[in-house]
DNA sequence: CGGAGATACTTAACATGTTAAATGAATGCG
DNA sequence: CGCATTCATTTAACATGTTAAGTATCTCCG
């Protein structure tokens, strides 16, 4: 019923492998993308039981919280808001509105766009989610601490912007 | 041929919709979940098209890296070192053996572990890839300020441990 | 006006994430 | 020894990530 706990037991055989220790790296586990993995993961552990008990996804509930506060929005926008990539947005559209959680109509001035808001029940549901998961968020904030938060919020954010416009489109060598 | 370039020339019309703004929450697009998703995007989106070039997925990768650096392991410590789950792992092994990537046996003393290295053809790609990759990083620690990153990292690696054992498997509560 | 090209979105296809269940093998205990 | 329990791994089923292709619509220019 625990977790499996390290077992450290095998410090005995080292098991030679046929081929390995050739190529020198970092040491894999302290990538950048690792440490970036691991922190979400242990984040999103706190939230995944309390939004399955109401039958939500992480994804699902991040387009209504995006919908909440934005009245009305084109698909294209909700993929950015919600960082989605469209074909994911498109199906969780699809089944969000066969459950009566979202509603959508084609905008009269382009017929290619549609237009999605969140519904009532949506609403509701939002309501029924929303404390718990208000309540994991606040008691994150304590364990970590606030003023952490923020400053490690900041770093995320530099990050994010010094990298903005690197592998973009304007990358050299199309050899290939 | 570019990408779709942020279009921010929609202040305009609020377009109302049916039911919006009757639950407050913190604003979705600040919270620590999505920045640490958009952070890790920034940063893989960095990796992938080189991985791509070689045939190879971000999981993949990470799973020659960690093969590379250890001899020989068996499934479930593997799963641990590159932080993906069983069923996941199971299935990317199945294929990286039958691209001859990596190999396995069986334990001897235990018939149900198998034991997991990396291969000829293996430590061969890793080559290849792993300089393009080393590279990368380096633009990205350079971008960014080796000193920052080393920071970030160490947040991560606390928030990861102030959050260690919180939903573990001692929250009350077990009525279903 | 008409068709080439751009846009908004959806489908398709494949790989992984996530949880539950199945399978096969070891362990402990009466 | 026999068998319930535990353990390591896999399979199943569904949802999303990711890239490419398809569809319908709109725009613009000749």
């Amino acid at each position: 019923m625990t977790k499996k706990s390290a077992d450290p037991a095998n410090g005995g055989a080292p098991a030679a492998g046929p081929a390995a220790r050739q190529v020198p790296m970092r040491d894999f586990s302290r990538s950048l993308p690792m440490s970036l993995l691991r922190a979400r993961e242990a984040v999103m552990r706190q939230f995944r039981p309390s939004l399955r008990e109401h039958g939500l996804t992480e994804q699902q509930w991040r387009i209504l919280r995006a919908l909440a506060s934005i009245e009305a929005v084109e698909v294209t926008e909700l993929a950015r808001t919600a960082f989605l990539l469209g074909p994911s947005l498109s199906r969780i559209l699809r089944d969000l509105e066969a459950r009566n959680l979202i509603e959508r109509k084609t905008a009269k001035a382009d017929q290619r766009r549609s237009v999605v808001s969140i519904s009532k029940d949506g609403v509701k549901l939002m309501a029924s989610v929303a404390p718990t998961s208000e309540a994991i968020y606040a008691e994150i904030t304590r364990r970590f601490g606030a003023r952490k938060l923020a400053e490690l919020q900041e770093m995320l954010g530099e990050l994010e912007r010094s990298l903005a416009g690197l592998g973009a489109s304007e990358e050299a060598s199309p050899e290939e």
